[in-house]
DNA sequence: ACGCAAAATATCGTATACAATTTAGCCGTA
DNA sequence: TACGGCTAAATTGTATACGATATTTTGCGT
């Protein structure tokens, strides 16, 4: 068994709605980072970790690479996702571009009710924060993602909100390859200053702060072409 | 055989990459809208079709589901999506929140060569519109279409191209189930103003544009829940 | 003649089996 | 020793087989 097999045990039973359960716990595996990008998922590893056969192992790595998380190649192999620096300028140009007509919908749509919910989040994160452990670093990671998704889910469209799920997911793959400050999250504060204008109903600001919060982490990637991944130019400096 | 097989036959040969060769017939189908939403795709027939076993028949169906165009319903079968008025809305919603950056991303970086591209389709689009029978139809249904996936690969972003792909599909199913007037295209001369304030380097105006396009679209259609389907309430006026 | 229950049919869900392709190791030769 | 081709192992691509579930039909009783 190769390194996935300890990223990936811990949710080997229950087989209930088959390929998407299988599907689900790679995808969080992938974006809690306990899988790195290029990680080989060969369809018989995934098939035996999950005690199923290769078929529903083969329909769930095929799912993630609609959603860009892994990238499966003829006659080779599926390979945990490993984007180019120049699709990570993608991710967070589609990011710029969508988030701040999301946060738009969702201000105009909120209930109190959510915004509650909203500042539960924030806490919650902030919690994760303090905590130390990788566990914690890792619920981190995923709460930081959340915020975003959340309001998507409150602008009330699916659709828009399947496109904010791909792009936080690989947004998690590019920070975990180009990331320099070992804490990603760094702009939590920024999360909370978000809510705050959508609460004053000050919509202009609210999106002028998204805009910002997404250039933020992205400053904090380094993407520079690395041709390492075993190229000979990794020896050259 | 049922409706589906004559719908479909035209390349029932060359297996060349597999399932992606049946995924992309069936979606260009579905596109040029000869087939209907609703229409059942069982996995035996398509694969008989085809002249491939059923698993590469699901693997199609499955990629068609995540793109929105045929929902699959568990222990029953796959059916070409069948958009609900709440759903259509969603993707004009999208449509309209996308589009305005999608535009200036690619008015950006247009080069004269691009914009050259882009008149002729607008050219071809109009040879289309004078054009009669059903083949004009749908090649002008997919020309249109096809207006504003030029304008997504311009900007340049292979994600938002994706994203836009599936929303240009779904449109197109939206439009068959409650598009009014009977060319959907009645906005065509909009596309040629789109392009001329881009030839201006007009941005705001050409967003303002574009929008408006998108709404007019929508206008178009006629979103009162239809119970019909085949319901007695058929009969009843 | 109508309605309900049970068998028959059709279709999907999953596993297994075989074919094709790639990758790695081995051996012979220059 | 270095190189090239060949064979064998591993992995994916596709097909077939079997079991589960939903739908339709059939037949019986009222």
């Amino acid at each position: 068994m190769n390194s996935a097999a300890n990223a990936l045990q811990q949710t080997d039973d229950s087989a209930e709605t088959g390929a998407q359960q299988i599907r689900d716990a790679i995808r969080d595996a992938i974006v809690e980072r306990r899988l790195s990008p290029g990680t080989k998922l060969s369809e018989s590893d995934v098939g035996n970790l999950f005690n199923v056969s290769r078929t529903l192992a083969r329909a769930a790595l095929q799912a993630l690479s609609y959603e860009g998380l892994v990238s499966v190649e003829k006659n080779r192999g599926a390979f945990v996702a490993y984007p180019s620096p120049d699709e990570a300028r993608q991710i967070f140009a589609a990011r710029r571009l969508i988030e701040p007509g999301i946060l738009r919908e969702a201000a105009a749509r909120i209930t109190p009710s959510e915004i509650q919910h909203l500042k539960q989040l924030l806490l919650e994160e902030s919690r994760l924060i303090s905590e130390r452990g990788q566990t914690a670093r890792r619920a981190e990671i995923k709460a930081s993602g959340d915020f975003h998704l959340t309001l998507a889910s409150i602008s009330g469209n699916t659709i828009m909100q399947r496109f904010m799920d791909e792009l936080v997911a690989r947004s998690s793959l590019v920070i975990a390859l180009y990331g320099q400050s070992t804490i990603s999250s760094c702009g939590h504060s920024e999360h909370g200053d978000i809510v705050g204008a959508i609460e004053r109903k000050d919509l202009d600001h609210a999106c002028h702060l998204m805009v910002h919060h997404i250039a933020h982490i992205e400053a904090d990637l380094d993407l520079r072409e690395r041709k390492g991944q075993g190229l000979k130019e990794a020896f050259d400096l």
